[in-house]
DNA sequence: AAGGGTAGCGCAATCGATTGCAAAGTCGAA
DNA sequence: TTCGACTTTGCAATCGATTGCGCTACCCTT
């Protein structure tokens, strides 16, 4: 290995006149063929001791590799895409049911967002982010058809469920995030939320409330199934205590004109559970209007658990969804089905936190 | 658009029969050279054609672009990509100064990246999110040198403006939303940080506060800067006021703990100026935990007016940035000079937005 | 009718990594 | 020393779009 070899070429590959490079150390490879010359052997082997491919000797291997190290020399993402047939890209998409942009910069998405990006990028692969209001049918199609992506998360299926389970019948590489329901053919990714709804219920019942409130609207599926973990603890555990439901909306304008017609004609709610840490904190706001004093008269928990939970005042209760395990769990499931495997939805634990908004201390 | 023209296939725009294959034969092309075959012509008109460059006639052109809207066909972009030399991605990337997590899912940063990525997605381009916690000064040029975007989009320089400089001296694409530096050489957008310093200063002074404090870390630039607007206004309009600065953390928990410091030694505080909508959310947790009643008390206003700026009790003023125009302008400017262009920073007006925790309604 | 000009299009090389296949090299056993 | 049986490595095709260069018509002059 030590003469260089140069057979016929007379080591001329490129710019023979020495132009360029005086030198034949040469700067930073730009790519595979340049660091094949260093190393003086073929382009081939380069990849296959940069990939790990193949057989190959330990030596070489190792010995592409440091000189790799020391060039601080990256193969070119594109070129091995092209060649694998891949993008090398993970779509992310928030469909945003009926609402608009105040949707997506819910502090919510943007946690879960966060995680799932860094999951992505640990991977070696690109985000692609984009947030939809569906207007037609095709909304989905679109995209998938658009062939920008190996495979896509989606973050909450609205009311689009419909919509992801005909697509999800011809393209696999899929994974939802958002509540398991019975009809759907794709994986998905979730809180159990009528659990949740259930704990968040129980906990406010046994802190003495019998006149509850649900707030949330149960047209979305996730917050469907916790009003029923509402309804399941009101029947086990209610002994008298009634409940209702306030379809409250998500824009935030809304929902507090939602909350305040309630609140002011429901004078008896004693607990109320919000479906996310958002409405939750505008009940508060609405509530302290009315001089009602949280916890003494009315109890609020919301869900989510967010940095904001602890922020309001009082602090606020909530169920905890462990996103962090959600985001592993999305990309991890996301990858199998790219790499061909048939993978089961999860479905994660939430966990109860008590705080001033339901708790004197 | 009448007749439709179909000249050999005899088909027409979309599924003639009932099946939409049969008829033509072939299915959807994959790439360039089938549509190329389809239509009669070489894959390098085919090119021209969907690229609109090159000499090419009208007729053929239209011919082309009809059949790929027929058949819904889309070059590859990793192709592409690979033989124009470029990633087609761009990387948004956030420095972390000194705190973790806690700091990206600010609501602040979701929103502004939520408008980057659109339009970013609208040319055509992924995105590439990272966070990355400066431990040494190599995390830039690490991210620039991995050659995986063809620009960058740095959220906040944080601390780290010495080695944004160093990284912009040999990177051009590289924009920065944050403050605007009498040292800095590359391109920032941000909004005119003193002049809403000083705009929220007045407003307090101008409802009769006397008794002024600052709530931010003036380590971060952006903050020192609206110190400084903070200070003219009370130089200028203070006739008699005083003013003090508490360098809060941004970690929730920690600012949480400064400010409930300083209140109870500072009673005779009587506005408060808090460089973050999340840190006036502490602050008037803190003020209700000490029944100093909002605003008659204490006057509170935030910075960015955020959502949650109208969903706290009492809502927050607040000084707006405009990270419409933020987004539009970063994204822009990045791809103005990745073609080459030289460009200016630009800053923003803030704008004042009144609300409770101010004025008495 | 011949020659200059030009618009329109195709040929083939190219971007950089991967990989099937074959050639070269290594080692031990007969 | 020779002959498999492997192990290593190189050759060359390939992924799909782009583009410099050159060829072919066709139009207009003269």
């Amino acid at each position: 290995m030590g003469g260089k070899g140069a057979k016929k070429t007379g080591g001329s590959v490129k710019a023979p006149g020495g132009k360029k490079v005086a030198a034949d150390k040469a700067q930073k490879p730009q790519n595979i063929q340049d660091l094949a010359r260093i190393a003086g052997v073929s382009a081939a082997t380069v990849s296959r001791a940069l990939a790990g491919t193949g057989n190959i000797s330990a030596a070489t291997r190792e010995k592409i590799r440091s000189l790799a190290r020391e060039y601080d020399f990256r193969p070119s993402n594109t070129a091995r895409n092209l060649r694998m047939g891949r993008t090398g890209t993970i779509g992310v998409i928030v469909p945003l049911g009926h609402e608009k942009t105040q949707h997506f910069s819910d502090p919510f998405f943007m946690r879960l967002l966060a995680l799932i990006a860094d999951r992505i990028a640990e991977r070696g692969y690109d985000l692609l982010l984009s947030k939809v209001v569906p207007h037609d049918p095709e909304w989905l199609s679109r995209q998938v058809d658009s062939g920008r992506v190996d495979g896509m998360i989606i973050i909450g299926q609205s009311n689009q469920s419909d919509v992801i389970n005909s697509v999800a019948r011809y393209y696999d590489p899929l994974v939802v995030w958002g509540a398991a329901l019975a009809e759907q053919i794709y994986c998905s990714v979730g809180s159990d939320n009528r659990l949740g709804g259930r704990m968040a219920t129980e906990h406010l019942l046994s802190l003495g409330c019998r006149k509850l409130a649900f707030f949330g609207d149960p047209s979305v599926p996730e917050i469907e199934q916790r009003l029923e973990g509402f309804r399941d603890a009101l029947r086990d555990k209610g002994k008298g205590a009634v409940g209702t439901n306030l379809p409250v909306h998500f824009v935030p304008e809304q929902a507090l004109e939602d909350i305040s017609g309630f609140l002011d004609m429901a004078d008896k709610v004693d607990g109320i559970f919000a479906t996310s840490d958002t409405i939750a904190m505008t009940a508060l706001q609405a509530l302290l209007d009315r001089r009602r004093a949280v916890p003494k008269d009315v109890k609020v928990i919301g869900f989510d658990d967010l940095e904001i939970a602890r922020r309001t005042v009082p602090a606020l209760s909530s169920i905890r969804q462990d996103l962090e395990a959600g985001a592993d769990a999305l990309v991890e499931l996301l990858f199998r089905k790219i790499a061909g495997e048939s993978v089961d939805s999860v479905m994660l634990k939430p966990q109860i936190v008590a705080r001033g908004s339901t708790t004197c201390d």
